[in-house]
DNA sequence: CACGCATATGCCTCTACATGTATATTAATC
DNA sequence: GATTAATATACATGTAGAGGCATATGCGTG
């Protein structure tokens, strides 16, 4: 869990995240797409693959990267245990802690 | 959504939330629960104070701090985009990938 | 108003990480 | 098999962040 929210926490790695949720994509694509370096991206692949996050599947020299489903399935999961709570104060709309709040 | 996703991805941070999901909690109290020193909890909780992510109203000496909603619905609402994505994907349990993964 | 309790902040250190540059690896092509 | 394309890795550097320690701030109580 901690890995999945590091890794998607890298303003850079999100955008890949949110590109490759398009579809799967080559590491060149990712570079172009993003205006990244090649050594930028092939490390935040590497991050994201060993958060598992993303999977590569080798295509001739070149090689596929496609976002995998489940750490997306466990931080629903994680969040479905803070939905009764947030849905019970949906209504309140927190105007009760905007009185004293301290920021 | 970065600062939500950096606050959340520190293990202490992470262990804060989850005890305020509970309920509200004084500083003290946090930092008996998880050990931590106060030093500590004060930072961890401005850090998530700044992201959005907790409020705190005075009570007295001590301040409480409590969690808000906010963020953990656009967490929500970003995941739902992946939502479809993912559930596609429920039958396959990626054995389609297995076969040529490369780690 | 002096003291104590609860919490926040400033400073220092250390480590982790993001980037850049250079180079290694692997596969396709001639 | 030498060359080129696509990707990965090693090394160096700068910077942000987490923890520890000391101290400041704010509030209540005597």
């Amino acid at each position: 869990m901690f890995s999945t929210l590091a890794a998607l926490a890298e303003p850079n790695r999100f955008r890949i995240v949110e590109l490759l949720r398009s579809g799967p994509r080559h590491v060149g694509e990712i570079e172009k797409r993003l205006k990244l370096r090649q050594t930028q991206v092939s490390k935040h692949l590497r991050v994201l693959r060993e958060a598992g996050i993303v999977v590569s599947t080798v295509d001739a020299q070149r090689r596929l990267y496609e976002l995998r489903p489940q750490p997306f399935r466990e931080l629903d999961d994680w969040l479905e245990g803070y939905r009764s709570y947030w849905e019970a104060r949906l209504d309140e709309l927190e105007t009760h802690l905007d009185n004293s709040r301290t920021e």
